[in-house]
RNA sequence: GCCAAGCUAGCCAAGGUGGUCACGGCGCGAGUCUGAAAAACUUGAGAUUGAGGUUCAACUCCUCAGCUUGGCA
């Protein structure tokens, strides 16, 4: 690897993709690499089988995978911890002079790593969140219009009756007013190469099905019910991983098995849906439809890595 | 067989003294998104069982047919 510019493959793509095995695949091929997960779910220590963590136990140990079971699941992990976390990782890539390949279907999360977002330095402010949690949205942009006009106009419908980016803007605009505007150096970023992965949609919703289908008979249900013991605070982040609510549903006697593994479904393609419309706007990713040729890929990639 | 109630989008479902675009929910489709992102939010397309009749006008009233559910000898 060029020793002045660190080049870092990302491979995007929807859930059910397959995307992991493919850069398991193409890690194979490497002298050595370095995998990171970026999966906002995945990155938390339990729910193994839920969030689909199906790293091969045969693992080469020439291929290092990090991003998993990274955050406590009482802790309410951000982006920005994971964002401090993948830094180190690319840190020690470039030094030990590793490539290292991103894959990961969190948008926002692999954004913020290939970007210097600005405003995501700025940390929840609990205090701030819990005083207008309870407000209506319409009084949330009344609010936000009397301490951040130009950021209230700068909402687009969909933004702006959404309560969660209004109490965000409010935070923002709270945490600028103290002064404290730091202003960041842009540090040099790697070179990131985007590949994203698409299969047909008929393709993912099958793999979806006998997913959540196998998920169900490894022990999903008792994997939840283990995490209702362990962390009773069904707030956390970690209860709105796909599958939960619908099996904690299923546990309450509200539904089916049937009917869970429906509702399950459902969201798990509704999620793919979500991800594919985020994928397709992000500039620079090169699109592998249908089959992907690894070999041509990777002759491509040591191109890259020369 | 008789009586009663009902039949509104793919499913569930509200309505009105007959009178412009027929509530909703689910599902389906399309999007938004810089510290909750597997989150949160926005938005679109779909309907009056069928045939007659009354009327200026019927989803709403009448008749017949079909189907569904409940009750009865």
């Amino acid at each position: 690897m060029n020793k002045r510019k660190q080049h870092i493959l990302i491979i995007c793509g929807p859930t059910a993709s397959g995307k992991t095995s493919f850069a398991l695949q193409l890690a194979k091929e490497l002298p050595k690499a370095n995998i990171l997960s970026c999966d906002s779910r995945q990155a938390y220590q339990d729910l193994g089988i839920i969030t689909g963590k199906d790293i091969p136990d045969d693992l080469s140990p020439k291929i290092k995978f990090f991003g998993l079971n990274i955050f406590k699941s009482d802790e309410r992990s951000n982006l920005a911890d994971f964002v401090r976390y993948s830094q180190k990782i690319i840190n020690d890539s470039r030094e030990s002079n590793t490539p290292l390949i991103i894959v990961g279907g969190t948008g926002l999360y692999l954004k913020a790593i290939t970007q210097n977002l600005s405003d995501i330095i700025i940390p929840p402010n609990q205090k701030l969140r819990q005083k207008i949690e309870k407000l209506s949205v319409q009084k949330l942009q009344n609010l936000l219009q009397k301490e951040n006009p130009q950021k209230y106009s700068s909402l687009n419908h969909s933004d702006i009756m959404n309560p969660r980016r209004l109490i965000r803007a409010l935070e923002i605009s709270a945490y600028s007013h103290r002064g404290t505007n730091s202003t960041k150096k842009n540090e040099a970023l790697p070179i990131f190469h985007w590949i994203g992965i698409l299969p047909d949609i008929d393709v993912i919703k099958k793999q979806i099905h006998q997913r959540v289908a196998k998920r169900i008979s490894a022990g999903s249900i008792d994997e939840v019910k283990q995490l209702l013991i362990n962390f009773p605070n069904n707030n956390l982040p970690i209860y709105t991983s796909l599958g939960v609510p619908q099996i904690i549903a299923l546990l309450e006697g509200k539904k089916t098995k049937k009917e869970t593994i429906e509702d399950w479904t459902k969201a798990e393609i509704d999620y793919a849906r979500r991800q594919i419309v985020w994928f397709k706007k992000q500039p620079g990713i090169v699109w592998y439809d249908k089959s992907i040729d690894t070999h041509s890929v990777v002759t491509d990639l040591k191109k890259i890595y020369q």
